[in-house]
DNA sequence: TCCCTATACCTCGAGCATCTAGGTATCGTA
DNA sequence: TACGATACCTAGATGCTCGAGGTATAGGGA
């Protein structure tokens, strides 16, 4: 049985996290993905640019050309309505996050905050 | 766009750790997933009973047919194969989690090139 | 008695996101 | 000029979820 991935869901909510601090281009998300979570994630260009062209189709993010170094580049920002996404996007990871916290540590009486 | 799932495997390991304090049968794990997540995860039947099967047929879990007040329910334990599973599952789940977390907050911010 | 709900099992098909594995093109360097 | 790194892209297969159905029994109420 192969490992299960964890992954749905999650590249999305991170292309978006990534964008909000600063304009990215695709070959730099999935180099900052890979660098800042260990390699624990490893979403290759194959899932990065399917999404960012969903978010971009989507209205989440807006992207631009700018060619840097000889090198032609596809910036990404972030919108108000990816902002939005983003927001409930994270909700939803704290959500599951702290159900699953729950159940791994088998605390059946403890509330929820 | 729908809501992204975040869902892909937490079904399993979920069902993992529930029989792993007592054997545990499928209507009855559905319910223990709804009451202790606080129903953020919805794991309903169509999910859970494919991946009894799958665990079964994988060696992970062991089943046994019993009649408990005229109904018939088939209960489920976890193996030593199991276990294992659940251990490396826990594991990675642990470490997604802590990735994701690292992200969200935004430490480590290298300075653009 | 009949009917409805709860219990308890199951499966199928649609949908969707991931993943692998390719493809194209440019630039800098050896 | 050959190569690796940069930078973009897509198609097909896979695998998991999810909803909607189906079967059957037990118990309670009208």
């Amino acid at each position: 049985m192969a490992p299960a991935n964890f992954m749905t869901g999650v590249a999305e909510l991170m292309v978006l996290r990534l964008v909000k601090d600063r304009e990215m281009y695709g070959y730099e998300i999935v180099a900052a993905i890979r660098e800042e979570t260990g390699a624990v994630v490893r979403a290759g260009e194959g899932v990065i640019y399917p999404v960012l062209h969903g978010l971009e189709k989507d209205g989440a993010l807006a992207a631009s050309r700018k060619t840097v170094n000889g090198r032609s580049r596809i910036y990404y920002r972030l919108t108000p309505k990816g902002l939005r996404r983003l927001d409930g996007l994270a909700q939803d990871w704290t959500a599951l996050a702290g159900a699953v916290d729950t159940v791994l540590k088998g605390r059946r009486h403890a509330p929820a905050l």
